[in-house]
DNA sequence: GTAGATGCAAATAGTTTGCAGCAAT
DNA sequence: ATTGCTGCAAACTATTTGCATCTAC
């Protein structure tokens, strides 16, 4: 269940489609593999772009197709970052993000102390916790922060 | 800033058009009335569909529009609940959801503890806290609750 | 060979916009 | 009277779907 690599992506991938009798198709390949190197929060649209600049022609259709597929088999989720369209991230761990509202860099965080907290909370209300999307809008302090870092450019 | 009533809300509304030269419509009270009134996290669909069953037609031009000035005046906030369309609310005071998987009811939570940790986990990377988004996914504990409580349909 | 996958194009859903007429100030 | 506001219809964007063709197994 812990993916590190696009090769364990890609071979939890085979699983899953073997496991539900679906095929192993090269445009399924091709976007697990585009989104692993896009790093980011790409759209069904960016993928698209990127796919048929590269190599390998893939409709909208299918993009929108096999994403709901990656969803299913729990290799990606879908974070809502702006309005108006889904963004899609590796499902390697819970994270969050900061958004700063000036560049719109994305920064992940990862905080296992505010994790337990929003389990608590979750639990304490009689519900049984299974996941959860934090999105901070923040901005770089102008004062003593220029707008680099960790930098995360979508 | 603290708005506790619907009067107090109308006059927030009142004010912004004054200081921006714009006009106090019966559809812009009635939609901020029909939000105020639903109480949950309505669609621009739900508030035109609401607004119609009673008294007054509004189109949906006029709700959308509508709906991105009382964004911007603050009075509203936009939540994103499920894909595909935005939800709105009253904009009382920073506030998270819990949002059942099965039964897709929304229950809202307030913590100072897990609000006071969000901002310091922010500000430690550099950033200027606005605001936060926070969904958790969750389900009502099939065991010992069946699906009430402090239920607020959408 | 067969069931599942793809591309295309049309359909849908949510939202935005141009414009002519209407109404708040 | 003026300028902003509304409804309508058309445009747009994101996403989904039906169907004929294609392909992994």
């Amino acid at each position: 269940m812990s993916i590190k690599t696009y090769e364990d992506a890609e071979q939890q991938l085979r699983d899953y489609l073997t496991e539900n009798g679906l095929r192993c198709t090269i445009e399924r390949l091709a976007i697990l593999r585009a989104i692993w190197e896009h790093g980011g929060h790409p759209s069904a649209d960016i993928i698209a772009d990127q796919l048929s600049a590269g190599k390998l022609y893939v409709s909208r259709a299918t993009v929108y197709r096999t994403l709901d597929l990656l969803v299913d088999s729990e290799l990606l989720c879908s974070v809502k970052l702006g309005e108006g369209h889904r963004h899609y991230e590796v499902n390697i761990s819970q994270h969050d993000h900061i958004i700063c509202q000036t560049t719109e860099r994305v920064i992940e965080i990862r905080d296992e102390e505010l994790e337990r907290k929003i389990r608590s909370l979750c639990e304490s209300r009689g519900f049984c916790y299974l996941s959860h999307v934090l999105e901070i809008k923040a901005d770089c302090e102008p004062a003593d922060n220029g707008g680099k870092e960790d930098s995360n450019s979508d």
